[in-house]
DNA sequence: AAGCCTTTGTGAACGCACGCACAAAGTCGG
DNA sequence: CCGACTTTGTGCGTGCGTTCACAAAGGCTT
């Protein structure tokens, strides 16, 4: 189900291209999957297809889209302007997908008043009352590690139900509040982990876990 | 196995804190996973707790960065140094892991030269000759989606076999070549689905998918 | 209008990963 | 030195996701 976004964006690839219809396979193969997979995946949603010829691109775009809840705009919080957060903050994928970035926070005095992406920073004292202002159910943390479970509780608190949060930390939240995590650093590593495979690679014990795991 | 590099930051972490042995419990908690799963993990790399008291932090971390290929550094070029970029460059948690930023490169004539986290930007036509040179095997595309399969095409000409992929395109490479794929945007769709479901919730045919994929 | 061909939608098997629960093992107190 | 307690390491059952393979269905050609 995480996927259905990755077949989202083919789908965009694809209409910008002209292109009308598409079959399973088409498709799976532009996102990377077994056409299989995309076919159940697809079928969840409702028969949206055609036997024998295969899915409407447009169509599919919006049922996609309204499954999602892409089809009615949401109100995005960043907090942390760092370099992280103004890259998201500057990031186009975004508002074309019905995100809008409606406030921006931090706590650095230089940082306050500084006009990013079209939006002026604000405080981070003046949290609870842009959240609730702005009718904001998600938030994007980009602050530093120490700092992120105090300003995830805050949010919690102001209403906030769902956060995106790229500190290296696991966030404990209450019941009924949805965190996705993204370490940058982890991918990084998993890659390392591979690339000394590849080079020569370990022996022994190790070999074992590796062929354990072959493939993830 | 992508699960290492969380142990090892939890673990990290509680070395920062002094303690010198954790139980699996604990670990497991601060990591966020099962505990079992997390001794099933730790056993495949061979036996390194003792029962009755658990795994001596920094004999643990030690292990786990060897069989991720830590102890040795590895040499990351970013290519793009748009705003994602820059973000990366300064981003502390690389270094600190046995990350070398070794090489960064971008096409815009304003951004060549410039100086960033204590590296001179180098023209994109530079590019085999700094990835040879600088021995590196590991590169971050942080370039605009119509750009990225040109550029990675490039990298893997000139020996980089592990791609950490920011842009917003599957990319098609050799066997042998690693592409690990970081889209921001789809973590935000992923948590305005879960959103949408707490507010109130779709019906009907949707009703029945978000019953088949409960809890994702 | 009828049959062929393409492509969807899905039933069923396979495989993997997760988590429980327990036995082995090692430590600490008496 | 022995027994009780703690914690690891793991065998096994369960459930989910993936994939194969095929039947149903619709379009297209003749």
């Amino acid at each position: 189900m995480a996927r259905l976004p990755v077949y989202l964006r083919a789908l965009h690839g694809l209409a910008e291209h002209g292109t009308a219809t598409v079959s399973s396979e088409e498709l799976a193969a532009a996102a990377g999957v077994n056409s299989a997979k995309l076919r159940k995946d697809l079928s969840h949603l409702g028969s949206y297809g055609t036997r024998g010829v295969g899915y409407e691109v447009e169509y599919l775009v919006y049922q996609i889209s309204r499954e999602l809840g892409l089809t009615q705009d949401w109100s995005v919080a960043i907090i942390g302007l760092g370099n992280l957060g103004r890259a998201l903050a500057g990031y186009g994928g975004f508002a074309s997908r019905g995100f809008r970035m409606a406030a921006l926070l931090d706590a650095e005095p230089g940082i306050v008043g500084e006009l990013i992406a079209g939006l002026t920073v604000e405080h981070i004292d003046k949290l609870e009352t842009v959240i609730k202002d702005n009718g904001i159910s998600i938030a994007v943390l980009a602050v530093p590690a120490t700092a992120a479970q105090a300003v995830c509780d805050r949010v919690v608190a102001s209403g906030v139900t769902s956060i995106l949060n790229f500190a290296p930390v696991v966030l404990s939240v209450p019941d009924g509040v949805e965190v996705r995590k993204v370490d940058l650093s982890i991918e990084l590593q998993i890659l390392a982990f591979h690339e000394q495979r590849k080079a020569g690679g370990p022996s022994g014990v190790e070999q074992e876990y590796l062929e354990a795991v072959e493939g993830q």
